[in-house]
DNA sequence: CACTCGGAGTTAGAACATATAACGAAGGCA
DNA sequence: TGCCTTCGTTATATGTTCTAACTCCGAGTG
């Protein structure tokens, strides 16, 4: 997104756009490998620039502040979950609800800060750019997608919920699903999120169980109920 | 825990003593209010001691390090909480799982970053102290005890997890309860938290829905098993 | 009462951070 | 060839945590 011209027509990089999204890209790397042995809050420019063989201000090039490089980072970790969500639904020929928690607990293991970095402690008025909740949205899409066609229940309980839902959708943006999809794809998301929140926190390091148990129970319980 | 002398009986505090704990109540007051309003990240020892009319160094004689404050944030917030729910069991002649949902909402909205601070981001290696471990236990106590007396429903089937459970069961310190209570604590515990931490997160902030809602009927749910 | 001694607060300073400003160098492009 | 954008530099202001050394007051003891 820092490397096209304006003009419509994608030009062939310069040498120095390449050069530029090349730094761009150690710096991001660097800052992962940052964030994940020490977490955001240790994030620091001037560490990256040194290991970079910069000096510290040379970063202000690419990133305006420390700010903004954490927003593009958290952006890059949304649009990787949206991406591994398409591909999961790509893989199985539609979306499906097991295979996407799959492969959200696995996307969250693999890095538990990238993980938190969208799902854990936010800035308190934290406002997220319109950018970010465009993926998210996406995300939810492709939810709403393995909720619809989740083998139905008919037994279940028509919750109070449901009506509120059927008159609040605008989240859902025009998707073609009932009140009981999106309340679905909502508990779908509080209930694995509840799940995987505790266990990357470490919440269940000194419990003795395994949450990948504790993981696929929640699952089946969805996927069942 | 600060005031005492050593010698078993409880010596009368001298005036010293009622100084520093006075002070001591004040640094974490007004830390509280950093917290709330910028987050635990921006918590600054120099901000503090300048609105409390002291010289930046001064604090060091009531707490070692930033870290040695915000471990005993996290310690009161624990201790706050494990109160919330032994108060909640007193008032009701016992533990009600419903009451405790309430309690533990009502707690976590009245200081979302106090919420955050024990169910957030850690910073990586994160281990707790002893000390808030007890005191997570301590209030998992009271939750198993609200499972355990919870109506039952007898066509819910054995999960799998159960038997798991059954043989991984030291997180519940010698509490008399069958696996499936314990299963029924976890799932309380993942399901209101991966509700509330989104919710005070402020990922539900832009979807439109009433979060109380959601929770509500997250709540039925789990009564209803 | 006088004295000591420990705790509280101070300033100074090291080491680190973000961020801005001003300058020099090096590359692409007409 | 010459311009001009971009990159990287150093210097600097301001903030942070935290240590060290010094002062001072007050409480308890002889």
């Amino acid at each position: 997104m820092a490397a096209e011209g304006e003009s419509g027509v994608a030009q062939p990089p310069s040498p120095r756009e390449r050069y530029r999204a090349q730094v761009c890209d150690e710096i991001k790397d660097r800052a992962w490998g940052q964030i994940a042995t020490a977490g955001a809050s240790a994030l620091s420019l001037n560490a990256i620039a040194k290991q970079m063989g910069l000096s510290g201000p040379a970063l202000y090039r690419y990133f305006g502040s420390r700010d903004e490089l954490i927003t593009e980072m958290i952006r890059d970790a949304y649009r990787g979950l949206a991406d591994a969500f398409h591909a999961s639904a790509e893989a199985a020929g539609g979306a499906d609800a097991a295979a996407l928690a799959h492969v959200l607990r696995r996307w969250a293991l693999a890095d538990p800060q990238r993980y938190l970095l969208i799902y854990g402690t936010p800035v308190p008025g934290y406002r997220a750019p319109d950018e970010i909740t465009a993926i998210a949205a996406e995300i939810m899409d492709v939810l709403l997608d393995a909720c619809a066609v989740l083998p139905w229940n008919a037994d279940a309980p028509a919750a109070a919920f449901d009506a509120h839902l059927a008159d609040h959708r605008d989240w859902a943006r025009g998707h073609r699903a009932g009140a009981p999809v999106l309340h679905r794809a909502l508990v779908f998301w509080t209930r694995l999120h509840g799940v995987l929140s505790l266990e990357v926190a470490g919440h269940f390091a000194g419990m003795g169980f395994d949450p990948e148990l504790l993981f696929a129970a929640e699952l089946d319980d969805l996927l069942a109920g």
